[in-house]
DNA sequence: CATATTGGTGCGATATATGAACAAATATCA
DNA sequence: TGATATTTGTTCATATATCGCACCAATATG
């Protein structure tokens, strides 16, 4: 890439939007530029054109994002077949098992959600699309790593944060990456509350005709309801009629995101 | 607004991921150009930008968004507290009516989902936070601009294009406005397959604890099914209770966009 | 009340936008 | 098919706009 080929406004200016978060919902130009290491002068120019084309307001004080930056997120939404594809049969399976079912990408160390049918709620947050979670220790996360070269899903879980969020969760890069040669050789990947207390989940592979990995799909069911040893004779059938069904309609060019190690 | 507080290439380089849609998933330089009047030079160094830090993908011909421009989207849900504050409710009234729930808040001439929770699929489309639909025939929609002077709701309208979806679709703004000048006496909207056939819906608002407009709430149901005409008595009831739970938490500052009318 | 922090401003150095020119690829037509 | 026209992607020079720094004013903090 050459040096003038790269617009360092907008750069800076998506830098500036990515900074809003759950922890930081309304944010001064200084704590902007603080987050982002750009010039005081820069944040706030970033700002006030982000104001003024009306993705965010001001309040004199403090910035906060609009609806309208859902624009954005809903472009890819929008102009990507996989999640439009997904949808319809997601929405099937999770009417027909009565269990949430959703499908992800992998983006760095993290699954993005691109599609989701909710069910009733047991996760403590909500999920839909565009929500982010450490692919370690989620199902969809593990048949996606699993999916690698296993260098390269070391590489992923060196720089993860393996904290333990459950008394359940494995916390080495060692066991993961083990655990992940079983979720290869038996091909689905199964969490029992490892991500969350009483949540578990099962997942398996999205691939193309040519069996390349599109996305990962999974059903998540509550721990107490549906023990997790139970999950792959209640779910996988129907976790491989949807794969199946899906795998000559992926195009090739709906790949993983592979963002650059940033 | 100073000249000198605006950061041009920001804003261009937010019209060219605008500028991906359904239509048009993959997009050349060319069309980027023409779609978003930049030029050619300027529209390429965009896409190069996006490529490089991972929004985007290039194959040498066409460019596509990859999954993490839903990051952007996100943020603005992670960091609002509306969409948040109302997702736990839309998912109880949904399980309760057996009906999907969403809400949503106006932008220029459309309504913008903020927070979903879907039942068994009724509509051709699905919805999802960051969809949108045209404000004058959707029963969202038709809420929220009963709720604005009517000179505002009028001047909105009159943007609209206001052509026929369905068979009963009202397509003039004196047609609207009157509709809207009933929903505000009766205080909720029922639109009964104006915007798709065998869809109907009824919305309310919800106020915060002053008055003041922060978003509209719906239940949509099959035609079939559910006939518009019973849509009050069976679900006005849990929309105004949702509504009334809802009153005291909702923050003024939550308030709608105020999209400039660019 | 003194001090630290924040928001806003002006300016020079630097990077970007522009439109034309060119090259490569693609389409059109005899 | 082969020659020509058209479209597209890329490069370049230069006018222009942005960046980051230093500075001032206003506000918060102790």
């Amino acid at each position: 890439m050459k040096q003038t080929d790269f617009v360092g406004g907008f750069a800076k200016g998506l830098q500036v939007i990515e900074a809003f978060n759950a922890a930081t919902p309304k944010l001064t130009i200084t704590h902007i530029s603080a987050t982002t290491g750009l010039d005081r002068a820069t944040a706030r120019r970033c700002l006030l054109t982000l104001v003024e084309l009306g993705y965010a307001r001001h309040d004199g004080k403090h910035f906060e994002l609009t609806p309208k930056v859902l624009r954005l997120g809903h472009a890819y939404l929008a102009a990507t077949p996989l999640p439009r594809l997904i949808q319809p049969h997601l929405d099937a399976l999770s009417e027909e098992v009565g269990q949430s079912a959703s499908a992800s990408v992998l983006e760095g160390t993290e699954i993005v959600y691109i599609a989701r049918a909710a069910q009733k709620r047991v996760m403590s947050i909500s999920l839909m699309p565009g929500s982010r979670l450490p692919a370690w220790c989620a199902s969809m996360g593990r048949v996606l790593l699993a999916a690698l070269p296993e260098v390269e899903a070391r590489a992923i879980l060196e720089r993860s944060q393996l904290h333990a969020l459950t008394p359940f969760t494995r916390t080495t890069v060692d066991a993961v990456i083990d655990e992940c040669r079983r979720v290869r050789e038996q091909g689905y990947a199964v969490i029992d509350q490892e991500l969350e207390l009483g949540l578990c989940s099962i997942a398996v592979l999205l691939v193309d005709a040519r069996g390349r990995v599109a996305a990962a799909l999974n059903i998540g069911a509550s721990a107490s309801q549906i023990p997790a040893a139970q999950m792959p004779a209640l779910y996988l059938p129907a976790l491989r009629r949807v794969q199946a069904a899906l795998r000559p309609l992926l195009h090739p060019a709906d790949i993983r995101s592979d963002s650059p190690t940033a």
